[in-house]
DNA sequence: GATAAAAATTTACACGCGTAAATTTTTTTA
DNA sequence: TAAAAAAATTTACGCGTGTAAATTTTTATC
């Protein structure tokens, strides 16, 4: 290493003796300049530990290797979990993700969309409040931006939407429930902040009423995003009303499950499908902690994996053709049963 | 709104009526300028929507207003949570968060590092992953960088370290724990991923001795960051070994006391502090997903909201004062005692 | 209303790099 | 070995903003 006399790709060039024009082009695609090239540049680049100015590099491209990924709560694992591989898979094609968290916060998503208009990104993974966000700046936003809609389908916003197939996943479940023990009854959030959850409850009364049964929906109370909590207390309050029709109760998603599960815990209710127990519950999801709740956690799997790829791959397609798609693609990746021991 | 004809400083400038370098020194402090300017200014501001370009403004800074946020691993709660809090704080003076997550790989750590150095942040809150960091690397950084050290401390990395008190956290709970039953055995990962771990396990030891008794650590075998499977595999099989020599058992952190409740509950043991349990089985954390185990987790919590403020509080000394502090200055604050049914 | 102080303006250069055009050098092909 | 093709170089300008110095205008003080 060397006292940085090094201060830009003017000293850097010289150091390396080649021209800046060059040293440019390497930075820009390092195969484009002849290999006896290049080696100088590299070894030089060792040498010296020289690294372009990104805000000068970024002022003078219309495209920066800018991702932005949007997530409306970064503290739920199940996010987490997305973010992360989203993130491995935009760092292997040579971008930048960032990363922002709307921390449900309607006013913070839109703040974190302007935050990512001001950087240029070259495109955007968005995954929106829902109910909440500020559609009309939302749409602002794509218009602006090529954007992917993941996780939460927004009619119309992004260039494409990813997600998981929440009627077949849901229709899967009730079919097994009732061909295993008897129909579910359906516990959510009155007011869910996710979408989803709307899809979700139509496919529940869907394959009951296809399947000859009743469908009966029972709703919590509460707002926001302590899913568990509200899962938890409403959870307590509806058993101890005896508010259900059937022993088998079919979760909106899993964090409402596990604040169930620990209500039925402490109410002295054995859940799981063997004889001797009071409930079954199944979630959706397959939330990171599922596999361990007591009893484990019967529930749906997102396609994790490929919801991940197929975003990322939506978004590659779209910064190569540089072409805002006149029609928007939605593919819906199919969830998995998992029979654990909750029913 | 217009056609948007404002395509820079200059335009702006000339589409309110007042001289570029006003417009710019509004813009670095918007008190600095006289009210009627100012006035004239926020008014174009709104008819505008002109924004400074980002990248030409940090070009031509020392100190650009981003503030690096280095996570070992965004996929666990306990640091969503913390990043939450310490992303609002930073928010709230102004500066603009960068959210980076190791995701447990030591060289995508020094990724990090490297991708913050090329955005000359104004400072960096560093949570290092720990027994696997790159030591030099995370020196260099330090060298160039003000940093802020939090969660695991290594030993003179960063200007300041703020984290949570593992000594008095660990007295506490065997104290609780011997005072109401008998002395805990201490269940750990062998090779656990971050330096609290050792703290603890020593603060264990200590506090044991201090009351007389003999102490037991019992650790589980598996590396990574994956706790709560470790805590489960291993917890099964040493409680089918009968491994331990007290039924009280404090696991070294919340998310392989997690795996322990599962592994304990499906081998039929009842966890709690009543009569008729088998099993007491205490964390430490104070994980978000605690409150919900079956039974609920007895646990110590970190001072969440002042570890996150005394952090920002911290950083924003250091970029205040532009000095590098001579003496680094070590900040812990204790941990509550967290009683819930499991022990 | 004259004077001092404060603020805004004009002018000019700097930052670090992208990139185009014309030219020169090197490599490939025949 | 000469001609053609490819790559590198030289030169020069542009991007949008920070910022310093000298000057002019506005505001505050008496």
């Amino acid at each position: 290493m060397e006292d940085r006399p090094v201060r830009n790709m003017e000293e850097f060039a010289a150091f390396c003796g080649v021209s800046r024009p060059t040293v440019s082009k390497y930075f820009h695609d390092p195969e484009s300049v002849r290999p006896a090239t290049r080696a100088k540049i590299e070894q030089a680049l060792e040498e010296s530990n020289y690294r372009p100015n990104i805000f000068a590099v970024n002022q003078n491209r219309k495209l920066t290797k800018n991702i932005g990924i949007v997530l409306p709560y970064l503290a739920d694992p199940f996010f987490a979990e997305i973010a992360r591989r989203i993130e491995t898979l935009v760092i292997a094609q040579g971008f930048r993700p960032i990363l922002l968290s709307s921390h449900g916060d309607p006013q913070l998503e839109v703040g974190n969309l302007d935050a990512l208009r001001a950087i240029k990104p070259a495109a955007v993974l968005l995954a929106p409040l829902g109910r909440a966000s500020d559609r009309v700046a939302l749409e602002s936003f794509c218009a602006d931006v090529p954007t992917v809609n993941f996780d939460a389908n927004i009619e119309g916003i992004g260039e494409a939407f990813v997600g998981h197939n929440n009627e077949q996943a849901t229709d899967k479940m009730v079919e097994y429930l009732t061909r295993t023990g008897e129909p579910p009854v359906f516990f959510e959030m009155r007011t869910p902040p996710n979408p989803n959850a709307n899809k979700r409850r139509l496919a529940y009364i869907g394959a009951m009423e296809r399947l000859g049964f009743a469908p009966q929906v029972v709703q919590a109370h509460g707002e926001g995003w302590a899913l568990e909590e509200i899962g938890y207390n409403e959870g307590r309050r509806v058993i101890m009303e005896r508010a259900f029709a059937s022993n088998t109760i079919f979760c909106s998603n899993d964090r409402l499950a596990i604040g169930f599960l620990a209500a039925a815990y402490e109410l002295g209710l054995r859940v799981g499908r063997e004889a001797d127990c009071a409930l079954r519950v199944a979630g959706h999801d397959n939330h990171p902690v599922a596999r361990f709740t007591c009893p484990t956690l019967t529930t749906i799997s997102h396609d994790y994996a490929r919801i991940a790829t197929k975003s990322v791959e939506t978004m590659m397609a779209l910064i190569e053709s540089g072409e805002r798609g006149d029609t928007r693609q939605v593919t819906l990746f199919d969830g998995e049963l998992i029979m654990r021991a909750s029913a």
